[in-house]
DNA sequence: AAGAAAAATGGGATCGCTCCCAGATGAGGG
DNA sequence: CCCTCATCTGGGAGCGATCCCATTTTTCTT
């Protein structure tokens, strides 16, 4: 027996398949009587169109394609969800990939898209630096939006925060604050978001005339066991740090760690920010000041691009969209003036 | 132009359709030179196999679906990461959809599965007491696991955890550390997995002799919020209550937090458990005593038990997996001996 | 009540692929 | 050199829908 068609349904109802399709999409220009009918002959023979066939020739899928590094890192939570809004709303489901932080491996993502499953892809993107994957040929008039990582190709939008500002605002910060013996404590080297805030940094250090940035400057990955490790050679190093700025808020999670065990109390023996503002910092003790990346809404927005250029809403796309980082200010910076 | 097809392919190759067919799945029959050309010419012409139109013939998408109440809580993402881990081995996609917490929701997301998008449905249940809507017709033959459920029908395989016996081990582990004012905090009081751990704890209490139980259960609702707010209550109570044990690690959070603002150290003042063993619980402050879901086992078995059943593996299937919950021990446990 | 316009229905082509069966080609043996 | 058998290749049907166009039915005018 297996699936019942639309055929199957037309026979039953005495009709042919074009009123059933017309029913199925309910297009008008059906009797209400054999409509009822028609829907109850589905009913009975639980009958569902078959999305293949129909995606076949509407070419449309109504699902979009989601590329994210990690799936169970915390910090894409709020751009899935951001998404996943906007795509219910608009009907659409989405279809999750991770690329598990693999160029390679995103890709192949890209590349499973390229295949019809999808009406668009939205791309959270590993922001490799001096990656310039984009030429994938695959994705061929394929819909696309970047989000986390910058492009000045001009046709495929992205969607970025402005990282170096960031840095700068939160280095300006803790300066206001008094403090000038700022350390900072980078992210993988090769990812953009992390050499922006640095540049932030340097920036403002500079312009405060510190002079001994340089040397404040602490290689970490992003991770929460670096941010631990790190800062402990910062605490050994006895150079007189004040403050110390994480360029994630991971690490600074594990920079509190490793300064409750030194016995410190924050913030009055040392000050801290950290960057990204993820929600369970609010669950850390001390919960702490950091900047947010407006993430739930970079995933509205991505999304909603991307719709408007699937369904070529004539409003014209940006080329690319750039939110600012904001200051969250919590119990973990100490006025020293 | 568009994107070129299997036709197109055939034609600058000089062969026929069928022939290009055969490379593209590669069944062999096909002379090395013919394969080398009309590989070329899939190059050349960049051409991607139309996954809707295979699908429409094999009947087989590939894909499978995935429903979580909730994509941005942290607790479902090790049981999605397990999932997809066994997916991406077997060479499947991921199709993500949320329920929202709702059961209209869940059933909707059933029937979009049911439209051949998907192989098989891997659902992790809101687990409603008493809801039987597994009746969902548009399922009809489609291959479904159900995980943090248990049913009893026979058909459907599930996934879950001995939580009565979390709930007694819990309780137990603090009777043991000389606690008899236990008091315990319930999740959504229509959540069996809140049921079954607070008859674990009845157990315990009663074996233990301990009478005071039914005046020492407060409810909660899984939230942080809810864990602050009751423990509140708890510590206002005054009735010597000398260990909290929450419903979930949530609410111990926010317990945590409540207690701190009072001025009260954990554990030397108050023991407390937790329950579900949530990443982040390694990162709260003092990390706490809770128990271990396996979730990321748990995903993992799902999909490996829902491949099988897709692609007819004839080793038959459990109709339920039970795991255990393992007490994992932290520094808020008090002995009082 | 007849004719025109509007509404409802049916039939066939088509989307891009797989799969079955038939036919062509090539190698090897007598 | 012919026949057999294995290897390659081609053609047509079919998967389950949509969509266009033609045809039938209904409704409305006058």
């Amino acid at each position: 027996m297996g699936k019942s068609t639309i055929f199957d349904v037309a026979k039953k109802a005495g009709v042919s398949k074009s009123t059933v399709s017309r029913v199925i999409n309910n297009q008008g220009n059906v009797k209400e009587k054999t409509r009822k009918k028609i829907l109850k002959v589905m009913r009975s023979l639980n009958y569902h169109p078959n999305s293949s066939a129909r995606s076949l020739v509407t070419k449309r899928t109504n699902t979009i394609g989601l590329i994210v590094p990690d799936i169970t890192d915390f910090f894409y939570l709020q751009f899935i969800k951001g998404a996943e809004v906007v795509g219910i709303k608009n009907n659409y489901n989405m279809m999750l990939l991770s690329s598990r932080w693999d160029v390679e491996e995103e890709r192949y993502c890209l590349k499973m898209f390229g295949e019809g499953r999808v009406d668009g892809v939205l791309l959270i993107s590993g922001n490799w630096v001096g990656e310039p994957y984009l030429n994938c040929p695959e994705l061929e008039k394929m819909p696309l939006v970047i989000i986390d990582r910058t492009l000045n190709n001009h046709v495929i939008p992205t969607i970025n925060v402005d990282n170096k500002n960031g840095g700068y605002l939160g280095t300006r910060h803790l300066l206001e604050n008094g403090h000038r013996m700022i350390a900072f404590v980078t992210g993988l080297a090769n990812q953009k978001a992390s050499l922006d805030r640095m540049e932030g940094y340097r920036q403002a250090m500079d312009e405060a005339g510190v002079r001994e940035s340089e040397n404040l400057i602490y290689p970490g990955d992003f991770t929460e066991k670096s941010g631990y490790q790190v800062t402990r050679q910062v605490l050994e190093a006895g150079k007189g740090i004040t403050a110390i700025f994480y360029a994630n808020d991971l690490m600074a999670i594990g920079g509190i760690k490793a300064i409750k065990d030194k016995g410190l109390i924050i913030p009055d023996d040392l000050s801290l920010i950290g960057c990204d503002d993820l929600e369970l910092v609010s669950l850390i003790d001390p919960p702490f000041t950091t900047l947010r990346q407006p993430r739930y809404k970079m995933g509205y927005t991505g999304m909603e691009l991307l719709i408007n250029s699937i369904e070529h809403k004539d409003n014209i796309n940006p080329a690319q969209i750039i939110y600012h980082m904001a200051l969250i200010q919590r119990n973990s910076v100490q006025s020293r003036s």
